[in-house]
DNA sequence: TTAATTTGACCATG
DNA sequence: CATGGTCAAATTAA
């Protein structure tokens, strides 16, 4: 930890300084984002350059902006831990504990989503029977992808899985990136910008469900876009998100699985015919990755593995 | 041998 | 203090 109060930068502090960082960054999204609709490829370099500025200084800012300090916690009985175990505090900054800054719930009878994940942990939940799985982006330690979900066996019904998904996938597998095709609709809302265009094909009662299912992780791939937003940065998006939080997860009980929701799909894709017309759906769920490349502007975005984050 | 999972400890939050 | 999320050593699988 850098001493806090001292004195830089003419007197502001570091906090101030990242603040305003923060913000900068939070604008660059925005307009790269508007870019994105824009024909000139340049700007958008601009602005992905200026991204990747803002990142590597945030990164550099950020308290902790190294790396956690895991020397050894874990203290087990049978260890040694000789010299009395340094508390080793965990940097308490902008990590996402139990408030998250958005947060997308998911019902389904398959875990698969597409995206590969690797399990860190179980945990018994207080008031539920089943105990909570967590799953944090395969590519996290290679890429950088922050993105993390945690699985339940439904209360109601054991047969279903609910899960909720944190973070964006800054990760990015060029074999495995879907169809991503643009809006003409102006953005009104970011929530609805997102276009992916699954080519489909074979319709099949099982690969057709659960192709669903897989857009429908998809979609909520794109949703969690708008974690960008919603960083430690920005407490007024923090919130809007937060309270989209519970929205959301009632909202969009994958439940009907049919549908994904219209408000997700951009108009002409949603629902029961997003059967864009090519073939080339893969059957293995386990072989796409289902890739944020979606919400346009985050898509490219997160060339800079450094959107959603400064870990720190 | 490497990679993924399991499991209990650690720690932030309310 | 209780709860939930994450870490990382230990264990298991590929």
């Amino acid at each position: 930890m850098a001493s806090p109060g001292s004195v830089e930068d003419g007197g502001r502090s570091p906090a101030a300084i990242l603040d305003d960082l923060l913000e900068v960054r939070d604008h660059a999204v925005k307009l790269q984002s508007m870019l994105q609709w824009t024909p000139s490829s340049s700007a958008a370099a601009v602005t992905r350059e200026m991204m990747n500025r803002l990142s590597s200084a945030l990164s550099a800012l950020s308290p902790g902006g190294g790396r956690r300090g895991s020397g050894g916690r874990k203290k087990k009985s049978g260890a040694v831990d000789a010299a009395g175990a340094g508390p080793l505090r965990r940097s308490r900054s902008c990590r996402r504990r139990s408030k998250s800054p958005f947060v997308k719930t998911v019902t389904a009878e398959v875990m698969e989503d597409g995206n590969q994940w690797r399990k860190y942990g179980q945990k018994r939940i207080h008031d539920s029977p089943n105990p909570r799985h967590y799953y944090r982006c395969t590519h996290r330690t290679d890429q950088g992808c922050m993105a993390t979900k945690q699985v339940q066996i439904s209360e109601s019904n054991p047969s279903e899985y609910v899960m909720s998904y944190f973070g964006e996938h800054t990760c990015r597998d060029p074999s495995t990136i879907p169809y991503v095709i643009e809006a003409e609709a102006p953005m009104e809302d970011y929530t609805n910008t997102n276009l992916i265009n699954f080519g489909s094909g074979a319709n099949n009662a099982s690969t057709s469900r659960r192709r669903r299912l897989m857009a429908e992780a998809a979609a909520v791939d794109s949703m969690l876009s708008c974690s960008s937003f919603a960083n430690c940065s920005s407490p007024v998006l923090s919130r809007e998100c937060a309270s989209e939080e519970a929205e959301l997860s009632s909202s969009l009980p994958l439940a009907a699985v049919g549908s994904a929701p219209a408000e997700f799909w951009p108009a002409g894709v949603a629902g029961d015919d997003m059967a864009g017309g090519t073939s080339s759906f893969p059957s293995s769920p386990s072989s796409l990755g289902f890739m944020s490349g979606s919400l346009g502007s985050f898509g490219d975005l997160a060339g800079d593995d450094d959107l959603f984050g400064f870990d720190p």
